[in-house]
DNA sequence: ACGAACTGTAACAAAAGTGTAACATTGAAA
DNA sequence: TTTCAATGTTACACTTTTGTTACAGTTCGT
């Protein structure tokens, strides 16, 4: 799906330079011109990146950059507040505000792409779940650790990968030369038979005081998370 | 409240110039005529800003920078230098020995006073987030000072910059490369187990009397602070 | 220029993890 | 029930990864 970018803007020649470096770059392109026709769209269109004008007709781009914090569904949106020459000494404050990034007019269109991919690609990230759970197993892929009924697993770095693999389709069944291939990588030769043998330490590293049977067998054709139906 | 400015400076003339601008723009103005006075003054006063004349009668004005440096309470106030014309040459170890900015006589008023603004404007903002915490370390940006279990620790920049990074994303799982991107900058070709150095550096130097197991190893993928969840 | 502090690398030691074979057990088809 | 292939389990040699140390080249302030 492409990322949707809206910019509150009043400067009509401005908008239709965004516009066409916006469009031209892949993205959807929104608009509004006043900060109040603003705050109802970006409500509507849920834009994956705002871009603010310092200065607008009715109220300043602050205000709008406050309203979108303080709304739960849009608040990790990325901001771009965008300023007039000779507005850089109240940029600092605008930073606090909770915008992402800043441009002083006149910028180059290329600057300004640039920002915005790296602004998506940095909320993409953002985004990605960390943490993986599966009935009484946790497993935050950030800090790298794996809770089984809330104790810590530990995991050698094979073990844990194969788990994540698994964890990212519970239930569904892998054979061994799949979990060869994400796990190890393709064109590696290693013994089918090795899985075995890491399928048997992964259970019991989350083999805590209780029998944790979350790891299925499915006889001549691999493993899976053992999810009913 | 209005922030406090306070100057020490032997010159009458340039004392009422000081007080009359200073005053005009909103602050509130002290003063003292020697070093010695000064120190004795500022402990009391606990200026927001201070402005020291490079020569005084009785100390140089770089000795009351040293005291201000030298004591907590006071250390971060910003400071700033008025030199007379053709002591410049000297500046440089000024500003190494801890004011922030500096200015040469004879200056414009307007130009102190903006000046003036910006330090204030900075060290205000500073102090929300200069301090980074994590357990028992605590980080100070601005001064680029680390304080474990209360106890300074001495750090090298390459380990002080590890520590930031990682500090501003505890418990995340960073690899080797990730901190090379980070720390040394991207496309600089450096051996990966340069990092084990400085981590062990890192580490070493972390541990104070008590023992401080800060940074985990995960291995086969990285180093990261070591946090529970 | 001299010395102190900082860097990056190599080399070795220690620790942790890995793959394989050999044997035990299981389960389903004959 | 018997049989046999698939899977579970274990032990162990081997590899990889990380910790630690020493050192030579640099930088930087005095």
């Amino acid at each position: 799906m492409t990322a949707k970018i809206f910019s509150v803007e009043d400067e009509e020649s401005l908008v239709s330079l965004l516009e066409y470096n916006i469009k031209s770059s892949g993205y959807d392109f929104y608009h509004a011109g006043t900060a109040y026709q603003g705050m109802i769209d970006i409500q509507k269109v849920k834009p994956d990146l705002i871009l603010l004008d310092w200065m607008l007709p009715d109220q300043p781009g602050t205000e709008i950059c406050k309203f979108i914090r303080s709304h739960e569904s849009l608040s990790e949106t990325p901001i771009i507040m965008l300023t007039a020459k000779g507005e850089e000494s109240d940029l600092v404050s605008g930073l606090n505000i909770g915008c992402d990034d800043y441009l002083s007019k006149p910028f180059s269109p290329k600057e300004l792409i640039a920002r915005i991919n790296a602004l998506l690609r940095r909320s993409k990230n953002k985004n990605k779940e960390s943490i993986l759970e599966f009935q009484n197993i946790k497993m935050n892929t950030d800090t790298h650790r794996v809770y089984c009924c809330n104790k810590e697993a530990k995991l050698g770095p094979r073990e844990y990968s194969i788990l994540e693999f698994l964890m990212k389709k519970p239930g569904r069944v892998f054979t061994r030369q799949q979990i060869l291939d994400s796990v190890w990588g393709t064109n590696v030769y290693v013994s089918d038979r090795t899985i075995d043998v890491h399928i048997r330490r992964l259970r019991q590293a989350l083999s805590t005081t209780e029998e944790c049977k979350v790891i299925r067998t499915i006889r001549s054709s691999g493993y899976s998370l053992d999810i009913e139906a």
